[in-house]
DNA sequence: TCAAAAGTGTTCTGCATACACCCATGT
DNA sequence: ACATGGGTGTATGCAGAACACTTTTGA
């Protein structure tokens, strides 16, 4: 390499990753706490330095396979930031991810730094470590705007849910209330959502029935978007 | 530093612009002719090496006003690419931008790698330097959502411009015929055009009127957003 | 029988779409 | 007078928004 351009083989990268999960009634994100410096005692987002061989897709499943124990979990890259003192160590910039986890699938996993784990509901967040807040920013806004052209919104519930369940998935996404007819008439007329004959068990109250996804429909509609303005 | 973070911090990270310019009939971009390898002769997005103690948004800055000459461009962020191989001399990661410029106010400058830069028309685009057309697609796309929800197509035309004008930028985006009388009712409607009183000259058909922005219109819908679903 | 959530239809309004003719100017 | 692009209004259909009561179960 010639002289000149040395000065600038000098950076580092990191990914870092909003972690969405819905518990059937609030959103939340994994977080995890710092055990060493800079920010220790600080929650973080999950995230790793990219290594100088490594792909940044591979990074990031890389931390979410340490994190969560699971692979091929949805995610979308978001925004880079690059401000220079962000790092207290050196000059490192950072690509912000949103990942989609069905929180039914997790389970602390022992190793690495999924111990120190935790999921928090997204509108209790406080200060986190870095530019952290900034990052989680940026994802919750993009993900307000996939969910209503994307059937991503499902890759966050169990694979049997009811209708409720559903809508208040979107509810809690977008931060507004919806009219349960109008929800109802618009999603079961997108036509991927199949019953499957179940219904609840051991409600105190009529029990729901329990819908899947139509695999055909649903991946058409993954590739294709849809538009759900509500 | 500790020593097991070294191996991290040597890494580069470069910017590259999608410089979208519009002629009054067709989309063009700004390309550069590489004089050098990698890539000798190949056409590339104009864009630059980040410094270890730059900023991504003066790195942008930077590279729009060496390029154009002109300062406080309109830009924005797209996506970052971190292929291993993407770059023949090194580790370097890169993050697209999209720019916009009223091309009447572009001038070739002397100084830098203008002097070999040159408008192409977006559909005449053929292979570029390194992963650029990754990044040329990805702006395209990401131009083509903006422009529908955001009133930054403006920052392509001349101060005084015709309906027909903005019609023809529209359909230039977004590669789609638009009715004339929709078109009009939907824009006006929108109440951020201004008659300036004006009209064509020397044309040899009826003259049509010149509208400009109703600034505080226009900065009030570039907060809040708006909806162009065409 | 009560509490609690599930489930269901209609009306109204506004916006997108489709579509054809006359107008003003320069040559 | 003709060629060229500028400019205008209406009717139709569809989708979003608002809105209240009955049903089913467990306690």
């Amino acid at each position: 390499m010639q002289d000149h351009l040395q000065k600038y083989f000098t950076l580092a990268f990191s990914i870092d990753c909003v972690v969405f999960g819905f518990d059937g009634a609030d959103l939340k994100i994994l977080l995890i706490e710092r055990g060493e410096d800079p920010f220790d005692g600080f929650w973080a987002l999950p995230g790793d330095l990219v290594a100088p061989d490594e792909d940044l897709n591979s990074s990031v499943n890389r931390v979410l396979k340490e994190l969560t124990g699971l692979s091929d979990l949805f995610f979308e890259q978001v925004e880079t930031f690059g401000a220079v003192d962000r790092h207290p160590l050196g000059r490192v910039l950072t690509t912000g991810y949103y990942t989609l986890v069905k929180i039914s699938d997790y389970e602390l996993n022992p190793s690495s730094f999924a111990a120190e784990a935790r999921w928090i509901n997204v509108n209790d967040v406080k200060e986190l470590a870095f530019d952290h807040n900034q990052i989680l920013d940026s994802c919750i806004q993009r993900l307000q705007k996939s969910v209503r052209t994307r059937p991503i919104g499902f890759e966050l519930l169990p694979p049997h849910f009811t209708l409720t369940e559903l809508q208040g998935l979107y509810e809690a996404i977008l931060n507004i209330e919806l009219d349960i007819r109008n929800f109802r008439k618009k999603i079961l007329q997108m036509n991927f959502l199949k019953e499957t004959g179940q219904v609840q068990q051991n409600v105190s109250h009529r029990p729901a029935k329990l819908y899947q996804f139509d695999e055909e429909q649903y991946n058409l509609l993954k590739s294709k978007g849809f538009n759900f303005e509500v």
